[in-house]
RNA sequence: GCUCCUGUAGUUCAGCGGAUAGAACACUAGCCUUCUAAGCUAGUUACCCAGGUUCGAUUCCUGGCGGGAGCACCA
């Protein structure tokens, strides 16, 4: 079973090869959309077969256009200049795409299985810093695309890693001890630990003696045994277990608010040793090899520079672990392919890690998705440098906005449904602010704009479908009445069915880009297209033909509008 | 210095080599006795520069200029 779009198209191209001489090469053949609904509603521009027929492209749209009979759902064409341009008989494209809409509800646009199993790592945050703007980003991007990639036919196992261990561990558990640790403890403890790590990473600026304080507590960290150092480590290992189960406690809060969920938590702890093994073996082989007593590995004839795999003090590197890592998800999840979303900003060093796992015989299939960072009018966060915007902070403001225009909107409502309501629309106006632009585009964080939720935003789309869906209570809408789709025949009608239409083309290209950007413009120029259209046109007060034919129509709009929310991870509204 | 990303309206962003470069915000003027005004309608304003490839370049290539990021013990 094919969309229609795609019979469409198919149809057209059988037309052009029919009428005319030469065979060629149909990929070459594009098919567009006019700039302008009254010159047609897709287009074939003849520069190719010009080329073919050694005529004018004028002149092939000219004799093609004498050529061609219209029929079926072309119901005429004409030739503009060097294009063919195509006029779509709305009642065949209505009953063609509205019954496969209406049929395949929330399927609708849903591409082949093809059986890929596909373990999307994404959300990597680390312990003891604080979960800021810049990890939601990562967070909702990641969570959209697992929603993409499943809806593409993918079989997807959403996975976080977390960094638990590591140097910033060490600079927080050496600040906690050393400054707080007879100081009463706030409720919030995980951003209670932000701070503590903000504050070491000052002061450790400021005084550089305390540095081997912080190398000495790593090392009794990653050592592992609580008998070494005289006992010492057991007090920084309890410590850790105790400061880290603070922080994770924390992420499940932020998840569960955000409503993302995972497979599985990977932790830098946990292959922190096979990581080490690994780095062993690869010396004692030669395929690593010590440099200036740390462990390398040389990609110069990749033109990667050279990778280092291990400090000279014998502790871990972020690509320590990352080795082993790789080997535990293929192995133990029977994976075809690792993705992970990570900043751009990291680009360059998955390049050496990749190719280090090719050199090194493990040959599968991993990608890196990279998106730009979020930053401030006024710089870069960082949490060493404690300028960052938390998300806890960040929701809160945007969910009591989301409340005042609730509450002045409907004062009647119970204090439950305004929340319920409110959380819905802040969550909606963050998560499409986060996709509403291409991955790599830099966000700069404006909190004016973040609070808003008028225009092209998340909050704007699940308001056209609360009026959607108002239409279809008070019209008592079952969607079982006999349509007649001749009454669909406006030009503006005509529109909004090709766009509901072209949604499948959608999800195979933002998929294919791993852009969910493309999905949320999609959906607003459908949201849109509905407003005007329901600005200009009566839906309930129209004839009993008109009505059912409309109902059915913006029934349509809100099954895909539905939909493509749910790609962005947002919850529609039946009422706002 | 080398590598990657990037330069479009006052601002934030779209624009698969094709017809008149689109939105949103902001600003101006209208529209609630008809289905939710978180809305609709109309208006003002833009492709960094120089070459090249092409029938055709905002898009591709080269070189400038500007912005961001990365290039060994952070993750």
């Amino acid at each position: 079973m094919e969309y229609t779009i795609l019979k469409i198209k198919k149809q057209i191209l059988d037309l052009i090869a029919q009428a005319i001489e030469p065979d060629f090469d149909i990929d070459k053949l594009e098919i567009v959309v006019p700039p302008d609904s009254t010159l047609g509603d897709l287009a074939v521009p003849c520069f190719y077969l010009s080329k073919l027929t050694r005529k004018s492209p004028t002149k092939v749209a000219e004799e093609l256009s004498a050529k061609i009979n219209p029929g079926g759902i072309i119901k005429a064409l004409k030739n503009v200049g060097p294009y063919l341009n195509f006029f779509i008989d709305p009642a065949v494209l209505g009953k063609s795409v509205i019954s496969e809409i209406q049929k395949a509800k929330n399927d609708y646009g849903r591409l082949k299985i093809n059986h890929q199993k596909i373990m999307l790592e994404f959300s990597q945050p680390n312990t003891h810093k604080e979960f800021h703007i810049g990890h939601l980003r990562n967070a909702i991007l990641g969570n959209s695309l697992v929603n993409l990639l499943r809806f593409s036919g993918n079989k997807v196992m959403p996975v976080n890693y977390i960094g638990d261990v590591g140097a910033h561990v060490a600079k927080c558990l050496w600040a906690y001890d050393k400054f707080y640790k007879d100081k009463d403890l706030p409720e919030d403890k995980g951003k209670f630990l932000g701070q503590v790590y903000t504050n070491g990473s000052k002061k450790l600026e400021a005084n550089p003696d305390y540095k081997k304080e912080v190398d000495d507590i790593l090392q009794k960290l990653e050592s592992g045994d609580p008998k070494s150092f005289g006992g010492e480590s057991k007090k920084w290992l309890d410590l850790w277990k105790k400061t880290r189960k603070w922080s994770l406690d924390d992420f499940d809060k932020i998840y569960k608010i955000l409503g993302i969920q995972f497979d599985h938590f990977f932790y830098e702890s946990e292959v922190e040793k096979p990581g080490k093994k690994i780095v062993a073996d690869l010396l004692k082989k030669g395929v690593a090899e010590k440099s200036e007593g740390a462990v390398i590995i040389d990609l110069e004839k990749y033109d990667l520079k050279k990778f280092l795999l291990l400090k000279s003090d014998g502790s871990s590197l972020y690509s320590t672990k990352e080795l082993a890592l790789a080997k535990l998800k293929f192995e133990k999840f029977k994976i075809d392919e690792s993705i992970v979303v990570v900043d751009s900003r990291q680009s360059f060093y998955l390049q050496q890690f990749f190719k280090t796992m090719e050199v090194i015989g493990f040959k599968k299939k991993m990608v890196h998705i990279p998106y730009e960072f979020v930053t401030l009018k006024d710089g870069a966060m960082a949490s060493r440098e404690g300028n960052v915007v938390l998300f806890k902070d960040f929701y809160n403001s945007v969910f009591g906005r989301a409340k005042i225009e609730t509450k002045t909107r409907h004062q009647e409502w119970p204090e439950k449904k305004t929340e319920e309501v409110s959380r819905k629309i802040a969550l909606s106006a963050i998560k499409f602010n986060m996709l509403k632009v291409g991955n790599n585009s830099i966000i700069t964080f404006d909190i004016d704009e973040s609070l808003s939720f008028d225009g092209f935003s998340g909050p704007y789309i699940q308001y056209t479908c609360s009026r959607i869906n108002s239409v279809l209570k008070k019209a008592k809408f079952s969607g079982l009445a006999k349509i007649d789709y001749a009454k669909i025949n406006s030009d503006l009608e005509k529109e909004i069915m090709l766009q509901l239409a072209s949604w499948p083309e959608i999800v195979a290209e933002s998929s294919k880009n791993y852009d969910p950007s493309i999905i949320a413009k999609y959906l607003f120029d459908l949201a849109r297209l509905f407003s005007s259209f329901y600005q200009k046109f009566p839906i309930i007060n129209s004839s009993k033909d008109i009505k059912e034919a409309r109902l059915i129509l913006v029934d349509s709009v809100r099954k895909v509008l539905v939909n493509g929310l749910s790609i962005l991870g947002i919850e529609p509204l039946d009422q706002m």
